[in-house]
DNA sequence: CGCATAGTTGCACGTCGTGCAAGAATTAAT
DNA sequence: ATTAATTCTTGCACGACGTGCAACTATGCG
């Protein structure tokens, strides 16, 4: 979002060349099938060399999903704003790694597609989240810690709970992108169709579960 | 656990193999490292050739763990008993998805040193579980069904419990496999460790956060 | 014993992914 | 503008992965 000098030609041509790969590995396996594709097919496709590839991607489905490792690790870093809802801030947290993919906020329809025909590759962005667990279930408790409700507890206790939040908003959020896989009329990023609502939904569900079995 | 024929001799070849390629994948990978073992060595060991490792085993890794996918794949066929508490039965499941290596209890050792040693595998486990994840929300769904608290509900309704509440228990049972895996003390399976404990506590800690939020 | 079935093995083939070093492009400095 | 430093691209070589196939061997069964 900000960069002292004014953006230098490394810079753009990296992110070109980046969209170029993801693009033509979409476009690719949209056309003919994820298996079909190959890195080398890629790789012509977006002008680059086969050994260019595997220096923006580490692998074929990565390229597909246009996945940016750095900028969603970077996403972590970044200092987020905690409302009082962990839930709701976990989700907002967790949809944002789900977005972290470099600038290309066009073209989100070829994802879509390319999801709705491999859910598999869906297992693969909660991978993404799960490998971050551990960085993640801090950051909340954290949340917990500021929060004058949960200061009293014990860090353990926080992050316990944190962990247990942060199962809650997985699961919600898998729901939440098969819905937005199957919606053909959807715009936007996977998760950006209310992620409130969803969350709501979701709670409630949740409190009405445990709520028949007390 | 049982067999109309007495097991015939092909059935304990079979499952021999298996564990002589298991143990010397988790063996080998103790001594030199996860990357630095190759499948060629696994079989060396086992005294197979390469080729029929992969009769037995689709990747190292799922050597390394001694994961058999049409064993807990039929799990899932099994009819279980539902005592009326579907975050329990959940659980009870899940532990025995985990569980479903063969026939082999002995050498969990062997496997837990290795989690130990590369808790990124434990991720792997998670995806096997969450690759099942509509089968086994299919089969919570099922038990509300039968819950006269549960019955009046619609179907849909049901399904997005059911979901959530995986969620929490695969939250619970990431935590629990920790503890497990940095526990020197223990035997048995990575969940023996009473799977009673760690779902009541969670489902404490559940409620006391929605309680706080309230 | 003899047939049917299931499991093992070697071979060939294509794909994946990485280290390395030479060369080209961008940037920064003089 | 020229040069020097940095970064990126590319080709090459190499080993590992994973699968289809066909020949061979072992087990099960009548």
């Amino acid at each position: 979002m900000s960069t002292s000098p004014p953006v230098g030609l490394r810079e753009r041509k990296r992110e070109q060349t980046s969209q170029a790969i993801h693009i033509a590995a979409a476009e690719l396996v949209l056309e003919h099938g994820l298996d079909a594709v190959t890195i080398d097919a890629i790789s012509e496709r977006a002008d680059v060399s086969t050994r260019t590839f595997f220096n923006y991607f580490p692998s074929k489905e990565d390229a597909v999903l246009g996945i940016d490792e750095v900028a969603a690790s970077a996403e972590l870093d970044k200092p987020r704003d905690y409302a009082g809802d962990p839930f709701l801030a976990a989700f907002d947290l967790i949809h944002a790694l789900f977005e972290a993919s470099g600038a290309q906020r066009t073209k989100s329809e070829l994802k879509r597609d390319v999801l709705r025909k491999y859910p598999h590759l869906m297992v693969r962005q909660m991978v993404r989240v799960a490998a971050l667990e551990d960085r993640l279930s801090e950051i909340v408790a954290r949340w917990l810690a500021s929060d004058e409700r949960f200061a009293a507890e014990t860090e353990a206790d926080r992050l316990e709970e944190a962990r247990i939040i942060l199962g809650v908003c997985l699961a919600t959020v898998r729901m939440s992108m098969k819905k937005w896989a199957s919606d053909t009329s959807q715009t936007g990023g996977p998760l950006s169709a209310d992620p409130r609502t969803s969350y709501e939904r979701s709670i409630t569900t949740l409190r009405t579960v445990l709520e028949k079995l007390k």
